[in-house]
DNA sequence: TTCTGCCACTGAATCGATTCAGTATCGTAG
DNA sequence: CTACGATACTGAATCGATTCAGTGGCAGAA
């Protein structure tokens, strides 16, 4: 019946060692959270018995039901798990705000999307829904995901990361149309006039691909949309169009092999691009990746941009130049931000943190 | 009183929805988690009741607790959080456990060890004492680490990752002996004869530096202890002396810099190393760092073995010759694992994961 | 008409702890 | 000798749901 205890011994509780003991339950719990409370005595000769029942100790469920909190920190992903994290750049953030949390005594849990492919008979309802955390990390979603406001309707203490277009709660960013605007302006100055974008996704279901100018308006994440609007800006400033001078290719998925098909496309453009703005590390990796591979010089004959400088960008080959963003302190500013929002403590408006752009060996004059 | 709500109003629980409808609770429970038992117009009629009361939907604790189960489970890891993602291979690792566990609806909660500079007023007990999961993945424990037992201790199904030293619990693992006599096979092959070992902690509290013959029989760590005694075989076997031929430095952390600072040391021995067998490729990250700034050609004066094969170990310059362990895999099996024990399927004995040497630039013939 | 079976919903027990007001005991001061 | 304050422990209420054995009503079959 109970398929957890195969030999069918029922599970030891805090009761069983309290008649065991022949105290009060009351006392019991004292014994492991109130030591002041009871005789050292008592007390060895409690936790002796426990020990001797094989009791695993307060149930950390019941505790948490009692209690009123779970002391755990739900980091909420609109994908699924295992795609946010073929960026490092995720690695860096958890790092970041597992630090921040973890002093505070505080777990971390790792939330994603529901999944597609999921196993007829797991639980229903969307993990959100079900997480067991006194907060919530949203990280970069869409303006119009429905996770986006299932999470909200948890009505618990929430930081938006990436995402400050909705609301009056805390937030942490970065300025992304200025960052882009910088990357531009650094090929500028080395002469491009021609341009190709690798982006990320613009929407929910990202069609991938090359885009046209109607397409590129459309973009549902705050980040994506924002440098797009940054490269636009700057682009034109300098008296180019965005249409003719600017094609942008749209990735499914931001990984290396997508940067490469994208580049591959860029590259096979009539007039053909002599600068890349990837808006990841890992595109701009894919970009490094085919043109190794098709025999093409960087930088002599394209310049490639990232964006993110991971820790492996300064160690490529070329060295990447790329636009730098402080991705552990991001993840530590929204542990901060949301643990003061759980102890009441309303922070008004984002925290924003500044990037700048570090110039490597994979940029270098336009050709001619 | 009530921090939570600072407007003072109490929170809205399903007892309150029955009793604006004018239903039970289990009716209401059953609107939420069995639609197939009220009619639909009730259904619809408590749903909307409790979205205009601003009822959150059933407590995640609540529900937690009365059907013993958290759909959750946990990833411990014996240092702290934010030091075990300074590895590209810990996001490889969580990526691929996340991809098996979330298919199957559960959720993953990152576990660290208990942290020094505690806050304060944090809650007390060890983290993994506290935990809200249905069961554990531990992941590469030092043998007499004391969380360990406390991890036990919860008799939570659990599986070992590159710890099957002890016990009957399921297991995932590399043949790390082997990989490692892998890598010196390698360097044999190239004449090399003279090798400086950049390993990772031996024990608990590490010393760092390089160390004596004593202390590379005292690690603590499987997968440590393993690759030295694989180095050992292949050196003794080759006909040269362990104790004569080979140098170990044993750094204080995974990180680039302990890896640049331990072959600093190495590099000045007399007489020098010509080959570094690192046992991450964070320290062999800081292999190449240190040699490209000390003016030292790899492979021409210096070759370098990394070890895992992170992607971006190919993408580095020169690019690294490393030992390939299949990180996503090994997370992917960890979950596999553990959901089998839950259910209670009993797999005996270790997965062990196939592992290969990827030769690059980063290795060459020993100089003369 | 009576019986059977199904549908829609109810009530109370239960999960395993924590909390807090309260009681008994005892040493000490007045 | 009484009163008082500590100290050590008890008992019952409570956290917010889920579950399951009922109950009543109604349709269709006998």
């Amino acid at each position: 019946m109970d398929v957890k205890s195969p030999r069918g011994e029922r599970r030891v509780t805090l009761k069983d060692v309290a008649e065991a003991v022949g105290v009060a339950t009351s006392t019991v719990s004292n014994a492991y959270n109130r030591p002041d409370q009871l005789s050292e005595t008592l007390r060895r000769r409690i936790l002796a018995t426990a020990e001797r029942m094989g009791y695993a100790g307060p149930d950390p469920q019941a505790r948490s039901l009692r209690k009123g909190t779970s002391t755990t920190i739900g980091l909420v992903y609109p994908s699924r798990l295992s795609y946010a994290f073929t960026d490092p750049m995720a690695a860096l953030f958890v790092q970041g705000a597992a630090e921040e949390v973890e002093r505070h005594g505080y777990g971390l849990l790792l939330v994603g999307g529901p999944a597609d492919d999921l196993d007829p008979d797991a639980p229903q309802g969307a993990p959100v829904q079900r997480a067991l955390v006194d907060g919530f990390i949203l990280h970069a979603f869409a303006d119009d995901d429905p996770l986006y406001r299932t999470a909200l309707a948890r009505r618990l203490p929430t930081v938006l990361v990436d995402e400050p277009a909705a609301s009056d709660l805390p937030c942490v960013a970065i300025d992304d149309a200025a960052a882009a605007a910088g990357a531009v302006a650094h090929l500028l100055a080395l002469g491009h006039r021609r341009f190709g974008v690798l982006s990320l996704e613009l929407t929910l279901d990202a069609v991938g691909g090359l885009i046209d100018t109607a397409r590129r308006g459309l973009a549902r994440y705050r980040a994506t949309r924002e440098r797009l609007a940054g490269y636009t800006r700057a682009v034109e400033t300098a008296g180019l169009s965005w249409e003719r001078d600017v094609a942008v290719f749209e990735s499914l998925d931001n990984t290396v092999a997508e940067g490469a098909r994208g580049t591959a496309l860029l590259w096979g453009l009539e007039p053909r691009p002599t600068a890349i703005l990837a808006m990841s590390d890992q595109l701009a990796f894919g970009a490094l990746g085919y043109a190794a591979e098709a025999g093409i010089r960087v930088p002599e004959q394209l310049s490639v941009v990232g964006y993110d400088d991971v820790p492996s960008a300064a160690r490529s080959s070329p060295a990447l130049t790329s636009v730098h963003q402080p991705a552990v302190r991001k993840g530590r500013e929204s542990g901060r931000l949301l643990l003061a929002a759980m102890r009441g403590e309303v922070e008004r408006g984002c925290v924003w943190l500044p990037t700048h752009l570090v110039a490597r060996a994979s940029t270098g004059p336009a050709p001619l």
